[in-house]
DNA sequence: TATGCTGTTATTATTAAAATTACAATAGGA
DNA sequence: TCCTATTGTAATTTTAATAATAACAGCATA
């Protein structure tokens, strides 16, 4: 596979509704910012919309955020998308006749486990505001 | 692409090495415990004696780790494995025309690195020998 | 010297991600 | 009501990173 930027486009699908609340917000329109395809806008919007952080409605073309802005973490648009896949992967595919190994990436599963909290409660530290925050600082930086 | 098991194998190959000091460790056996083939073994030991934390002779079976375990810590291997690549990825691929989406990512990395430094300080806590610790406690459990 | 192994590179296969396509169903306007 | 634009969803295809495989020069040891 390619390594995955399905949270990236995510944010920018938020960013990008934030920002142009009143315009005709088709999946169309949104792809071309992103440079993909409606499709694969729609697939990540319907993530994110049962996760509860955008709403929108068959037909129409105006997704709304469903919370402000403060309110939305990265973990919260991470876990919309990502589900329950983790940052790291054990190899599951050892030896089963070798003890060894599948009692080492058993042994890892918990540290990887903390590894996830770790980033996970960084994650719950930003919100999409500050996202914004950096975004509007730079397009000011821009100008100057 | 699959998904990457390159860390998980790293430590696996590293804790193999640690638990038979004796025998003769060639890469096929080291293989035969990870279940994958010895040129990919090869590879990752090539990554790990570059960022010498194991020593190994061309023409000889017999690897060493470099360090104590407890002087071996995830993000050493993390950063051996896979040098700069980071657990989150940016889509760099946006409309170049669309200035929200540039700046949106690069905004974005910002707060990507805030969680990558959270996720290394978390890989630094836990070195080689809590991984064994943890092992030896699964294989003491298994026992009773 | 012969054998077995390493270190390295090149090539192929696998598979998750992203792209693409298709279509029933809904919203809103004519 | 009919028409157009769009959504929501699923199915299929393409792309590209990972892992598998193959090949081989060069070193270690018997």
């Amino acid at each position: 596979m390619r390594f995955s930027t399905r949270l990236s486009d995510a944010v920018h699908i938020l960013c990008f509704i934030y920002l142009n609340p009143d315009e005709n917000l088709s999946s169309e329109r949104i792809a071309e910012s992103v440079r993909t395809n409606p499709g694969y806008v729609r697939q990540l919007m319907s993530s994110l919309r049962k996760a509860e952080l955008i709403s929108s409605t068959k037909g129409h073309a105006k997704p709304m955020l469903a919370k402000d802005a403060e309110e939305i973490t990265l973990r919260d648009v991470y876990r919309a998308i990502e589900g329950d896949k983790p940052l790291l992967h054990l190899d599951t595919h050892t030896n089963p006749e070798c003890g060894v190994g599948v009692n080492i990436q058993l042994a890892l599963q918990e540290y990887y486990d903390r590894i996830q909290i770790a980033a996970e409660a960084e994650m719950e530290r930003i919100t999409l505001q500050d996202v914004l925050d950096g975004y509007h600082e730079r397009i000011k930086k821009d100008k100057r």
